[in-house]
DNA sequence: AACCTTATCAACCGCTAGAGA
DNA sequence: TTCTCTAGCGGTTGATAAGGT
């Protein structure tokens, strides 16, 4: 048994007398940095007591992944993440390490605060819970549609925008679990436009344009989104029903393509 | 300028799961 | 099988910056 920490969950009074808590200092930086650089990111306890630091391991843990791995991306929150927190969230909840997952860089720590900054403000604008249908509905239908017009406006679909960081990970270790298409959104001429822009427009026929969809799961003409002609009607998913139903793996392979297919380094199984 | 309110984010806490003895 | 230790996760808190009155 070490004697600077039994446990790091509950060192001892006197442990507890000395060590450090609070922010960390510059001079705190540079030693872990240097320590974690030589031993490696793991073996928290160790690194803390080899170290001289008088911060748990736990507490360098925390500020390693959350502020001092160079791999950490500061700054605002993209208009492309918000989406993709957005989105994620409403798949898996409160799975902050799991959304962190999809967009590099960003900590769970910071996707967790933004949620609970912006998006549960909102909520609270609306005099609503956060997992009230009423939110969920108007996050869906007004909130992300406009995230996307925006993120459509200022992107070309030809180009590799921040959304490659979304949906790829390490290059060596792609993310193989698929991310379902948002329900209501489907790509119409290069773009990822809410559906229901699309019935909107039906009567200009859009259907040619559609063929653009990529992924390879809608490809056809003729369709119409209001049913008259094509395959069908949205599911609940906001994909197109029928025979033409984007599974999940589909849907990511689409995001994938659509967003940064020269990034593409594996194969469609 | 002073005070108050709100927003942001780093850091902590408690809990849990998994690994290993 | 049980116990201990550790890493990781999600919730919460507190300090501080920013904005408003």
């Amino acid at each position: 048994m070490e004697d600077y920490e039994r446990n790091s969950n509950s060192p001892t009074h006197e442990e507890d007398s000395d060590v450090r808590k609070g922010p960390w200092t510059e001079d705190e930086d540079a030693i872990l940095v240097n320590f974690v650089s030589i031993h490696g990111d793991a073996r928290w306890n160790h690194i803390a007591r080899s170290s001289g630091l008088k911060r748990t391991g736990k507490s360098c843990r925390l500020r390693w992944l959350n502020y001092l791995r160079p791999d950490v991306r500061r700054g605002n929150i993209t208009l492309e993440e918000q989406f993709m927190i957005l989105k994620l969230h409403s798949l898996w909840g409160n799975r902050w390490s799991k959304i962190a997952q999809y967009l590099p860089g960003r900590t769970d720590n910071e996707i967790k605060n933004y949620w609970r900054t912006r998006v549960q403000k909102q909520a609270k604008h609306l005099r609503c819970d956060v997992n009230s249908n009423l939110f969920k509905e108007t996050m869906r239908n007004v909130w992300m549609p406009r995230l996307v017009e925006r993120i459509n406006a200022q992107s070309s679909p030809t180009t590799c925008n921040p959304v490659e960081s979304m949906v790829t990970t390490d290059p060596g270790q792609p993310i193989r679990e698929p991310i379902p298409l948002e329900p209501g959104f489907v790509q119409f001429n290069q773009q990822f436009v809410p559906a229901s822009e699309l019935s909107a427009t039906s009567s200009n026929s859009p259907a040619e344009t559609l063929s653009d969809v990529q992924g390879g799961v809608v490809n056809g003409s003729g369709y119409d989104p209001a049913g008259q002609t094509g395959f069908g009607e949205f599911n609940d998913w906001g994909c197109v029903g029928g025979d033409n139903i984007w599974t999940d793996e589909e849907s990511f392979w689409f995001l994938q393509d659509q967003f940064c297919p020269e990034t593409t380094s594996y194969s469609y199984n």
